[in-house]
DNA sequence: TCATTAACTTTACGCGCGTAAATATTATTG
DNA sequence: CAATAATATTTACGCGCGTAAAGTTAATGA
């Protein structure tokens, strides 16, 4: 670093002894220059401290290097930690990450698609909040940009979707709870925002009917994303008002679990697996604060680091390809259980 | 929506009639023209859907509309609820906030800096590691761009600073403490990251020979950001394998209680207010969990809305007036006690 | 009504870079 | 060492918009 500031490629080229047309083929693509080339620019550049304009660059690129990636909710830290995954991987890939959370509101959601809009990205990563989302907004946006899907589906809109296999994951769990104990009912909210539930509830049923248990759904009320707030209200409610068919509940996700579990700790319901505990809840989704609670939560572990690569490598080969997929991809992951102390 | 698409402002002005300049002045500012003028382009752009393309925007403007958010770990749920009440203040004035997390490395502080220098921000807003920092290169960037501190503070770097007043909030959790029962010993990392940690400490000390007990310090060992895993682990062995002076555990913060919380269930040590309890535990920061802990923790909230509130205000007005503070500005919140369940 | 002012149009240039075409310079190869 | 291929340079234009200057039109007020 010496010398009076440079403001431009032109500056550059003049001090590096470079023209400005290799510099430009140089910042695009380093190996597409000879080597002595490289050097001498590489040599320059660690005197001087330049680096072109991204906005000029990206105004006159075909295409641009943004990535965007968009989640429903990065307060949750399921959330939080897939998207760090993902932006890892874009940026190793020599792409840009544009994060964006959605905080559970559709409108937020498209808005989130248009600020992405205008930043022209060659692909985006979204993971949409599913029951709630305006989909026509969003398939509009898909067929305008490569997108691809992950963690919740939206039928037929993107190049492809990623996600668990809800199925198996639930079926493991019940068949888990059912050979080590009572069978589980069901605990979940009424109206879930998210389409996974709605296949974790069918998923239930059939697994209990396969094993020729009665399936026995607890619905409660509540909106949002307060799904501690929802478990932990609600679940009161039904710990202490309701008899409950089996000692047995298997929630529908970790979050409303943890409520749950905060719900029996404050009513005096011992839960575990030991004899004097009268109570087991299960989880699904390893959430990172699983392994705290108390008693821990047993679980099931959603495969994220497949779908974010896969996830990756798809919306980077679209870009690439500058094609779109001859047919939708949607490829779901196997799940595993995660036994701890509470079931 | 009609017609085929328009590229450009030339575009548009032939298709609502009015002269370019006219239009650019309208999308810099929308009331910097006449009421009359106003509405024709507002028709036209319901008609015909055209956005200023923002990558020639920001080459030509003085300043881009972008504000950098930059905050220590997103998978902390403390830190992406703050990050979520900034955005929503910085998209409310106008501008256009871009979020990053360094996932607790200070290489990635550093590189989240230099990717927002290339994206030329009008401001920053930036939740430093503490520290770990490069302090110089951290420096270095504030000198060159707006840059507003919050959270952790690194002594003179920014133009101010925002965060709470430690000193003032474990001085309210240990006079509680003390007058509820046994003085606390503090539970706290030998080496934290944070800055704040040093300042608690420091508090802790102080509060408790105001109150005339001696202090005891438990630090344990630990790296990184898995504050709950670090808990859980030492305060397994801490609890196992040492006798306390007290039979209260102040956390210097939530996530460090959390583990403490669990590591004393799992070990049959009943932790609460009532008779039968053993030990009591408290934390500090209100973190979005801990209403969920067995039992509920009790702790300190942090302002953090006067925190983002306050850290937004002043980097608009900075961004505003074009110029530097005149001197730093340094302000701290008053914490408030969180009465729960665990002491 | 006409003078004054505010707002608009026309024209033109610049921002920093991508990129194409023609030409000049290096490497590579037998 | 000459022939050929690979890479650089020179020159020039375009991207979409900000913005200044000069001229024109519309609103405002006594």
């Amino acid at each position: 670093m010496s010398d009076q500031k440079i403001k431009n490629m032109e500056g550059f080229a003049a001090v590096s002894g470079i023209s400005r047309p290799t510099l430009s083929k140089y910042f695009n693509d380093p190996d597409s220059v000879r080597k002595s080339t490289r050097q001498k620019i590489e040599a320059a550049l660690k005197k001087h401290d330049y680096r072109p304009n991204v906005y000029a660059v990206n105004q006159n690129r075909r295409q641009t290097k943004n990535i965007g990636l968009v989640v429903p909710n990065l307060t949750d830290p399921f959330f939080a930690g897939i998207a760090r995954t993902i932006e890892g991987l874009i940026v190793k890939a020599g792409f840009n990450p544009l994060l964006l959370s959605s905080h559970g509101g559709p409108e937020q959601e498209i808005s989130n698609l248009e600020s992405l809009r205008s930043i022209k990205p060659a692909g985006v990563l979204l993971a949409p909040l599913g029951r709630a989302s305006f989909e026509d907004q969003v398939a509009a946006f898909a067929s305008e940009v490569p997108t691809v899907l992950f963690d919740a589906n939206l039928e037929g809109i993107g190049e492809a979707f990623f996600g668990s296999d809800n199925n198996q994951s639930i079926n493991l769990i019940v068949e888990y709870l059912c050979r080590s104990g009572e069978p589980p009912v069901f605990f979940e909210m009424k109206t879930p925002i998210n389409p996974n539930a709605y296949k974790r509830r069918t998923a239930y049923i059939a697994a209990m009917g396969r094993l020729g248990h009665e399936p026995h759904l607890i619905q409660v009320d509540g909106q949002g994303w307060d799904f501690e707030e929802i478990g932990f209200r609600e679940g009161a409610r039904i710990l202490t008002q309701q008899k409950l068919p089996t000692n047995t509940i298997l929630c529908s996700n970790d979050r409303l679990a943890i409520g749950l579990l905060s719900a029996a700790f404050e009513n005096g319901i011992k839960v575990g697996l030991d004899a004097t505990a009268s109570l087991r809840i299960a989880g699904h989704d390893d959430h990172p604060f699983s392994r705290f609670t108390c008693p821990s939560l047993t679980t099931v572990s959603q495969d994220y680091d497949a779908i974010a690569a896969r996830g990756v490598e798809t919306i980077l080969k679209l870009i690439e390809s500058e094609k779109r997929m001859q047919r939708r991809e949607e490829t779901l992951f196997e799940g595993k259980l995660v036994m701890r102390g509470s079931a």
